[in-house]
DNA sequence: ATGACTGCAAAGACTTTGCATCTTT
DNA sequence: AAAGATGCAAAGTCTTTGCAGTCAT
């Protein structure tokens, strides 16, 4: 019964900090984007905390990119672009998760559906662009 | 003018065990697999080989499941249903994959599109009856 | 004989964990 | 005071790499 757990400023702060970027930053990028509030933070206590908010459902992790989970403090279903070169990460929200098509696949396969992850990879806008410089 | 390289037994045992199963192992598995006719095989060839024909485009990776990287031998666009709980995937051959969905984001992006993935998450039919029994 | 591939073991990179300490209630 | 969170450093896991030896041409 107790919906509310103990305010733990850290904790707090790496949630927020999720949230409040569209970066889909890594633990150590996020890690290194507290640094300026909270200097003394841990990178274990990023990754503790990570794991425990995926668990929660608070936030989802997209997966690795280039070897490295990146994770997303929006956990309505959306689109990403994913640059292969510099490994940045878009939202697509204009474009919409193909939900409608859980029943199918739950027939198709017999077991049940959770997510959707509809996501496209290649070289971004900043990256075409370097690219022509050089 | 080489259409041909080298043959050597060791990588094309990789390839053709990789193309001939739907499991979408990882390295391990898949060296694993190749013991009983290549018990000398050694994980690190695996592991070059996998990286060499992923590089060359001769298979693809489905990036990591729980912490490890999976392959398909299939190039072909389609969809995937990946267990969380027992970490198997399959192919979902009859679910089309929104190619034509390329333009759209380029255009949203600015960037280029190299590939689109769409996958589901669940737990497979196996893991719902093993649950059923428990 | 030459260049490429392989095995082995060491190194590397990211992530997790144990334990003592500190914080919130 | 109790329960839980954190920091630090060590350990763990998956993957890559160096080097000497082997194989195909």
């Amino acid at each position: 019964m107790e919906a509310k757990t103990k305010q733990f400023r850290k904790r707090n702060a790496i949630l927020s900090c999720l949230r409040s970027t569209h970066a889909h930053p890594s633990a150590e990028t996020l890690h290194e984007m507290l640094q300026p509030e909270h200097p003394d933070i841990s990178l274990a206590t990023v990754y503790r905390n990570l794991a425990l908010f995926k668990q929660q459902g608070l936030i989802q992790s997209l997966g690795t990119v280039g070897g490295i989970e990146r994770f997303d403090g929006n956990t309505n279903p959306h689109v990403h672009f994913i640059c292969t070169d510099c490994h940045s990460i878009l939202d697509l929200p204009q474009i919409e998760v193909p939900q409608q098509l859980r029943s199918t696949v739950e027939s198709a396969t017999g077991g049940i559906v959770a997510e959707c992850q509809l996501s496209f990879t290649g070289k971004c806008q900043s990256c075409c662009q370097k690219e022509k410089t050089a």
